[in-house]
DNA sequence: AGTCGTTACGATGCCCGTAAGGATA
DNA sequence: TATCCTTACGGGCATCGTAACGACT
């Protein structure tokens, strides 16, 4: 048995079953990893790949059980790479980050910029796309930490750190009535139609459940997966935009104002997750604590040890987190 | 990396870095050994062993890392390799079990009878020791299951799983005024030299326990790890014996009486104990089962996941276990 | 007909084992 | 001096890539 036997029936199951299409994905010959297959599981004694004919057309049991094994070799392989190179070179690597708009536009920057003075030669790789896109990616080890709100929980595989708290503000035309209401109110602003995110962006469960709890319906007229997008239609008057308050920047957002909806809606937490069984290097531990200070490198070693997701939780105290 | 380079780090670390004995021990030439390593240490660029001159004398703080993670890396090896097996050729094997006297001797005959009938094929090797050794024996690999009262939980990287719950009898000669006594009483106990088994077996500890939460000091002239030589010396009149309930056959036993004296000590729980990780073959599970009939496959791949040690045991009542 | 996996074959390169060399205790 | 690791060298074997073949869609 050799490791990359381990990695071409990974990479062959990866690709679909299609021997051809992995070779050259792993920039090499064709009947070598067939060979390397074969021997795999000659020296085994069992089948890992069905056959039919000459064309791989499922997994067998046993393979399936193999795979799942091979899987968690390869990672501990990959963190023996990552081991070394964090004590040879601890300053030198990547970082590979999945996040969403609200993140990247709004909270990261700061972190970003304190990281890359701290690491100047880790070379810093940002993904945008979807909370599914982006657990997705890091469930995969495609990126090393995915930020996001809301998704995170679906995978098991990912360690999953409360980062931040923070609630919505109501985005209206200078003027508009809603300012002069006061305190506001669920009904008040459900008079209106409302521009906000997408389903399964930034919390937007919890706000419908707010407003469905209240039995009000909210009138969504417009729903966008960023907060720049929502600010300009409502400054087109197409109605009141429901965002995170930390997505309104009083310095920069002319002709707006936003209304803090803090007592209107539950707080959401904002989560970093990574891949369960990820050896973190030292620059890793040190952009988890840049980004969320309450996470240092013990808790986040105890947060990794941590059984069970309900041990976790209970690691952390949600309403003295942060707030942004 | 190979995953022979990581066989033989992981060797090399076992044998108190002394690469020639390694060699020796692995049916290869010391040469070879060597160059495996520098090869791995040059593909990763760090030193995982220190050397003074020519001489291998520590390992880096790197090398203890990465030896942590080539240990999983073999352990999962191994598991692919079992599971091979166990798919091409489910009733072709091997088990092993280290135990102690008692099990060995009263306990696991049965068990075993009925194992070997259903699994002629797999070749049994039982290990006897202390509880300390045979645990140590299970947390190396070395034996695929540990069975005892006691030290099993010493060891975090075992799985342990209760199996039955058992009392203590008093046995004395045939006539022997205790036998008179109705209830029978710690204080009428204390009166005679006591005969039991050695300090870390058989439940040994919860013994004294009793004694000395009663105020009663237990005069105990000998001790022995097994049954059959207390009863041996309580046969020769030397004092009273207080052995486990089901070290004594009415049938077999001339000449000696016993009084069971569960209502006088806390019940001692058995269980059974494996590596964390291990993939267990059918017939281990099967093995599991025959042992402790409440110990299903489902059980027990409950138990191996369960997250803290807490959690297991919250998974088992010990009132209910099958009592022996 | 095209895509795909297996077999065949030749060359490169790696791994292993023996033998000799140098350092340490 | 004895033990131990490194270096050097030669034989054997595995791996890899190209090319041709056979199967399936």
């Amino acid at each position: 048995m050799k490791l990359q036997q381990l990695r071409y029936i990974w990479e062959v199951a990866r690709h679909g079953l299609n021997v051809s299409a992995t070779a050259d994905s792993l920039y090499t010959s064709q009947p070598g990893v067939s060979k390397q297959i074969r021997q795999l599981e000659d020296e085994l004694g069992v089948q890992i790949f069905q056959r039919s004919g000459k064309h791989l057309v499922d997994i067998t049991p046993a393979g399936q059980t193999i795979l799942e094994v091979a899987g968690r070799i390869l990672g501990e392989a990959e963190n023996i790479r990552r081991i070394a190179k964090d004590h040879s070179d601890s300053s030198r690597g990547s970082l590979a980050i999945a996040t969403t708009h609200t993140q990247a536009r709004y909270v990261l920057p700061p972190t970003i910029k304190r990281f890359i003075e701290a690491y100047p030669d880790v070379a810093l790789h940002m993904h945008q796309g979807t909370p599914m896109q982006i657990s997705e990616l890091a469930a995969n080890r495609s990126v090393d930490f995915a930020i996001a709100t809301e998704a995170l929980e679906l995978f098991d595989n990912l360690v999953m750190l409360p980062c931040y708290r923070w609630n919505r503000s109501i985005i209206v035309p200078e003027g508009h009535p809603l300012t002069e209401v006061a305190p506001l109110t669920l009904e008040a602003i459900s008079e209106y139609p409302i521009v906000t995110y997408v389903f399964g962006f930034t919390g937007r469960s919890q706000l419908d459940a707010a407003f469905s709890s209240a039995g009000l319906e909210a009138r969504v007229v417009f729903t966008a997966v960023d907060a720049d997008v929502i600010k300009t239609y409502v400054r087109l008057g197409l109605g009141v935009g429901i965002v995170a308050s930390l997505a309104y920047d009083p310095a920069t957002d002319h002709g707006l104002t936003a209304l803090s909806a803090a007592h209107l809606f539950d707080y959401s937490v904002t989560k970093i997750g990574f891949r369960r069984g990820s050896f973190l290097r030292t620059y890793m531990y040190d952009f988890l604590h840049l980004f969320a200070p309450h996470l240092t490198r013990e808790i986040v070693d105890a947060a990794i040890s941590a059984g069970s997701r309900d041990e976790l939780e209970a690691m952390f105290d949600e309403r003295q987190l942060p707030e942004h």
